[in-house]
DNA sequence: TTGGTCAACTGGTATATACCAGATTGTGTA
DNA sequence: TACACAATCTGGTATATACCAGTTGACCAA
């Protein structure tokens, strides 16, 4: 067994996928198909597949097949562009979904972030974002409701940052960000449709008023194959 | 099948790591054992195991077994620290391996950056590096050596940024980020001792002069359970 | 003590098979 | 036409089994 099967059959739709002939968004056959077609079992298909989508190249929905990813966005975190701008930029279709927005008691992280008082009130938003009509990235953000009153009722589908603008004229400057590239937990990966313990990139991000005071504390969940980051430092 | 059985087994092994009954480095029981303690297929039980090592929980080595995994270093690009450092300053013993040294032909990429001919002769430094005897880090990286005469007569096992200090005067200042979380490519893996189509982070940096020359192009695999990035954006 | 050989052990790859649960599709009925 | 439902298709989970290819450790010979 010099080169094992699975990796022939990675070969192919590699091949596919790169002279276009599987364009995103198309379906593979069905595993039981390519078991037909290439004489393998579903254990070795699965391999295959497997490894191409742990290389960003295709992905799955829950028992419904197999798809071609899209090329991944960039992410310009220190740019200060709103989600829906730099998607749209890059010649996608972002949408936003609100899943959950409640006032929370600040817990010890947040609240020591905050400089405010443990269970002292703050805003949780909870919310899936999308590029393509594909479940992309969760987010999860503790805001700072002291800093923005009257935030809980705006219409937080929107761009946050469009919003402090508008209502607030604040503007996002210093942020913290965190990366680690790491399977996505269970409530991240529910929320975006597909199995738990798939690869994924969490990120965790504080950003901060001009003032130094910290505005938002917010988790991201992106799928991994959806999204890389650039980041320019200048000292 | 409520919840499947490899989720007993990845809960199991989880509880046993955050207990620390299972501490970072310790060798998990063979595949076959834990088939008989737990009644199941290594199918199954690879599920599971394969499930922890994308949350970074364990890695394997080839053929010699399962391991729990160290806690990951810290990695703030932005701070100019070498990789002895803070590798050292986190409590972990780096070390560093050259692997090939030559002088290569520029590429299309590397030519353009630093604004030569194609084909102009470039510092190519291919390193191994490791963090308590574990292999976590191939670097591929590209060097102007107009800028650094006589830096191939160095020995570059050391930190780069300490030569340039010291023979050249000169430090890191800005430089471009691009991270995508994807699975390593062959080259990378073998490099690592790993199986391909692993969880890796790939990340490229490109590091400028204070006069905005390209001093380096660097491209860094990484296991994706060795590392956490950290960056203060500051405007 | 050193070096070599070999058996046992480990994960890596693969076949064949089965049943489950959600998604899709087609059909027949109201 | 609209709806309900059943058949079918899909990936998800699992068993049982086999052989391959590096790793390790024990043992023996030089």
């Amino acid at each position: 067994m010099s080169t094992p099967h699975y990796h022939h059959l990675q070969q192919y739709f590699s091949d596919l996928i790169a002279s276009q002939q599987l364009v995103p968004g198309s379906k593979l056959p069905s595993e039981r198909k390519i078991g037909e077609q290439f004489k393998l079992t579903r254990v070795t298909i699965r391999q295959a597949l497997k490894n191409l989508e742990a290389e960003g190249l295709i992905y799955r929905q829950n028992r419904r097949g197999w798809f071609v990813s899209p090329a991944a966005v960039i992410y310009h975190p220190a740019s200060h562009l709103s989600f829906n701008l730099y998607v749209t930029e890059q010649g996608f279709s972002p949408s936003t979904e609100k899943l959950a927005q409640q006032i929370e008691p600040a817990n010890e992280r947040i609240a020591q972030l905050m400089n405010i008082p443990v269970g002292n009130p703050v805003l949780y938003l909870h919310r899936r974002r999308y590029i393509d009509q594909r479940p992309v990235l969760i987010e999860k953000m503790y805001i700072n409701q002291n800093l923005l009153p009257g935030i809980e009722e705006e219409d937080l589908t929107e761009s946050l940052s469009q919003i402090l603008k508008r209502k607030y004229q604040q503007e996002y400057r210093d942020m913290d960000l965190s990366f680690k590239s790491t399977s996505l937990p269970a409530h991240a990966a529910n929320d975006l449709g597909i199995a738990a313990g798939q690869p994924g990139l969490q990120i965790e991000r504080i950003n901060y008023t001009s003032h130094k005071q910290v505005l938002e504390v917010d988790y991201e969940f992106w799928r991994h194959d959806a999204v890389t980051i650039n980041i320019a430092i200048r000292d």
